[in-house]
RNA sequence: GCCGAGGUGGCGGAAUGGCAGACGCGACGGUCUCAAAAACCGUUGUCCGCAAGGACGUGGGGGUUCGAAUCCCCCUCUCGGCACCA
């Protein structure tokens, strides 16, 4: 039998190693100084997907600083393009996931342009998806960070311009990305050429260009870009029109024209739009030797490394005379240490041989990112026993992909995407069969919240499933999660809705088992209607189970129970309709409430589990009513209801409805002018 | 700002072109009880009316249709994602 992987335990995190070295052995792994997200509390760094509104995932309420670090980074952004492509393939997940995904990856098209700037031999070289404004280009900007920053600087200038570098430096990330403040920036005094027109365009420094993204370098145009038409605006830079909206009036207005149009006052290039224009400037640049169309993608390397004394080691050593060594794979796992400190400060961990030259040497002292194990565990359940590899490559192939997976949408871009992108590597490295996406269908569910907040264990407003169970038993609980709200929306717990569930599970217990205890108050109960109610109810709960409707398969339910218990209370018969509505019931209940649902099957004469048992089987013939309620409309309006025989003509539903005084009543006497007939349901007589 | 999902009784929600409010919570009235709880029965969208009945009603406004919570347009608010990504 197959046993739960668990990553906490060297069985199973030596294979998060082991896959570790794969991706460095095929150069998807990489070391790298650059500027990280730190988390203050949990003092380790963050990837880009674990910073939520520049905090850490982990807590909100905390921002992120960052640091200079030389960090473990997975090359995710290689494989961009097939992330993003094979969205396509992924019908069954939901559009919005989807949509979120695709953002993410945030793939564009653009041009890389080549602009001269005076008194310099190498050129500034910027990225734009717009190269049909070239013509409107009157500024430049740098981010800070840029390393032309200081030499593009005039001299009397050079003090001014590092004053504001430094400023924007210790700015946190969430001052700096903020869309409500005024922009700034500041003139270096330094000129850049328009490679089209030759015109001199200034060039400034200013913290809304990020060196994170293109070449941390832009052609500003004002008037066609809304971020570079208010720092116009701020500085009194010129604003000039080159694209004209294709309707509607030219001109400069209050904010850019970001859309597309024509081009205007861009000497050969008149009249142009859209793509046509795209397409001829970037040409045009490709020929001339000073642009190239490239991708750009907001799609960052995925970080994992993490400063955690928990976690999975990464099995890499240090040596002065080798460098980065790979931890051979006979040796792994790399154990992690039982004592609850860093691993920097703990020297029994790190201190050892160089596998290489048996020099001394350390061990990376970070720990993989979580989200690592995460991202392949459902491969490793298709052969939890595996010795020599993470997995069994064919019995992977065989049980992939997923077929249904479950989760919250808070997992939309961080788990499901790094496990498509393992699957995909894992695929390129032969591993996996033909199977290129993990999941086939997803489903996710909303968020538990109360008092408004989502239910978590830091904000102390979670409910503990023990109390549940204490105080109204497991069955009970899970009927009502599932009665609460659509398992796809947030739902708001509420304390005391509980009650209902509670009631309906205590009602079938009494129905099952002490029908007497029921008292007959009226008569009429028939054994036909009980069994018509028992095939409705199978036909809505399957189809309310197949289709994630657990809240109105609860409800179905709880009307069959009503059903029961009006035919005791209309003095029906406890025979072969009672015993198969009984036990329907009990079938149908039974994978919300297993506890209930086996003991009532037992006690009630079936035989095995009522988990084993055949799934109860719709009947048409027995679930349809031999009459209707006929709904009586007199231009729109509802004024009668009609209990008539099923499948009437319109001519004699026509004829029925005018028998009706209140119908002749609203229609004056007169004869209706038009006559609109829903079978079954529904007659509008129009005068 | 952009993208997405939404707005229905006191509350959670049902109904995706044809009886709005299924099912449940809560509330009110009743039965039982010395009493209470539990259980059971009944009522419960709003307004007018003794009643029969009528009018109004799915965030707001307009439209399409015999008929709109449902489809279309505009507005508004809430939630989620992205956010100075060039």
């Amino acid at each position: 039998m197959p046993t739960s992987p668990s990553p906490c335990l060297p069985d199973y995190y030596r294979w998060a190693q082991w896959l570790c070295l794969l991706f460095i052995d095929q150069g998807l792994a990489y070391r790298h100084l650059s500027l990280v997200n730190w988390c203050p509390i949990d003092k380790t760094v963050l990837a880009n997907e674990q910073v939520i509104n520049g905090a850490c995932w982990r807590h909100p309420d905390t921002p992120v600083e960052k640091r200079d670090l030389e960090q473990w980074f997975l090359k995710i952004t290689d494989y961009a393009d097939r992330l993003l492509d094979d969205l396509a393939l992924l019908e069954g997940w939901p559009e919005h996931v989807r949509t979120m995904q695709a953002n993410w990856i945030g793939r564009s098209e653009g041009v890389e342009v080549d602009f001269k700037v005076r008194g310099f031999a190498e050129p500034l070289r910027v990225y734009t998806t717009r190269p049909d404004t070239l013509f409107g280009v009157t500024f430049m900007v740098l981010a800070p960070e840029h390393p032309l920053v200081e030499r593009v600087t005039e001299r009397e200038r050079l003090p001014e311009v590092r004053e504001y570098v430094e400023r924007a430096k210790r700015e946190t990330e969430i001052e700096r990305l903020s869309t409500a403040t005024k922009k700034t920036g500041v003139f270096t005094g330094g000129y850049a050429l328009n490679p089209l027109t030759d015109e001199a365009i200034p060039i400034w420094v200013a913290d809304y260009v990020l060196m994170g993204y293109g070449t941390g370098a832009i052609m500003a145009v004002p008037g066609h870009d809304q971020r570079d038409f208010e720092f116009a605006r701020e500085y009194s830079l010129p604003i000039v029109e080159v694209i004209a909206p294709e309707s509607g009036k030219q001109g400069v207005g209050e904010a850019a024209f970001t859309g597309h149009g024509r081009m205007v006052n861009s000497g050969r290039f008149d009249g142009l739009s859209g793509q046509d224009a795209f397409d001829a400037v970037a040409k045009h640049l490709e020929e001339g030797g000073i642009g190239k169309r490239v991708t750009r993608y907001r799609l960052r390397d995925w970080l994992i490394s993490r400063q955690r004394y928990w976690g999975c080691p990464i099995p890499i050593v240090h040596c002065k005379v080798c460098g980065l060594v790979p931890v051979p794979l006979e040796q792994l796992p790399v154990v992690l240490p039982t004592e609850n400190k860093p691993l920097a400060d703990n020297p029994e961990f790190y201190q050892t041989k160089c596998p290489r030259c048996g020099r001394d040497a350390q061990r990376d002292t970070d720990t993989m990112d979580t989200f690592i194990d995460s991202s392949w565990y459902f491969l490793r359940y298709t052969s939890t026993h595996e010795e020599r590899l993470p997995f069994d490559p064919e019995l992977a192939a065989h049980w992939m992909a997923v077929d249904q997976y479950t989760g919250g949408v808070e997992h939309a871009i961080l788990h499901l995407l790094y496990s498509r992108f393992f699957q995909k590597f894992l695929f390129d490295q032969g591993m996996v069969g033909d199977v290129v996406e993990p999941f086939t269908r997803l489903f996710t569910q909303g968020m538990l919240k109360r008092h408004g907040q989502v239910m978590s264990k830091s904000k102390g407003n979670g409910i503990a499933p023990e109390q549940m169970v204490e105080n109204d038993g497991a069955d009970a609980g899970r009927v009502y999660l599932m009665f609460l709200a659509p398992p796809q929306d947030d739902a708001e717990w509420s304390d005391r809705a509980i009650a209902g569930p509670v009631r309906f599970l205590q009602k079938v217990w009494r129905l099952a088992l002490e029908p007497e205890s029921f008292s007959v108050t009226r008569s009429g109960a028939t054994e036909e209607l009980l069994t018509r109610r028992t095939h409705q109810a199978i036909k809505r709960v399957t189809d309310d189970y197949a289709g994630y409707r657990f809240n109105t398969a609860v409800a179905a339910l709880m009307e069959l129970a009503n059903a029961l218990e009006e035919h005791l209370q209309g003095g029906g018969s406890r025979a072969a309709a009672w015993d198969f509505a009984v036990r329907t019931l009990v079938l149908l209940l039974n994978p919300m409430a297993p506890h209930l649902g086996e003991e009532l099957w037992e006690r009630t004469g079936g035989v095995g589990l009522a988990a084993d048992a055949a799934w109860p089987e719709y009947e048409a013939a027995l679930a349809t009513d031999p009459t209707v309620t006929l709904v009586v409309q007199v231009n729109g309006v509802r004024r009668e209801a009609l209990e008539v025989p099923r499948g009437l003509s319109e001519a004699q539903a026509l004829e029925r409805a005018l028998q009706s005084e209140r119908v002749a009543h609203f229609l004056n006497g007169d004869k209706p002018s038009r006559v609109f007939y829903v079978p079954d349901k529904l007659i509008n007589l129009v005068p």
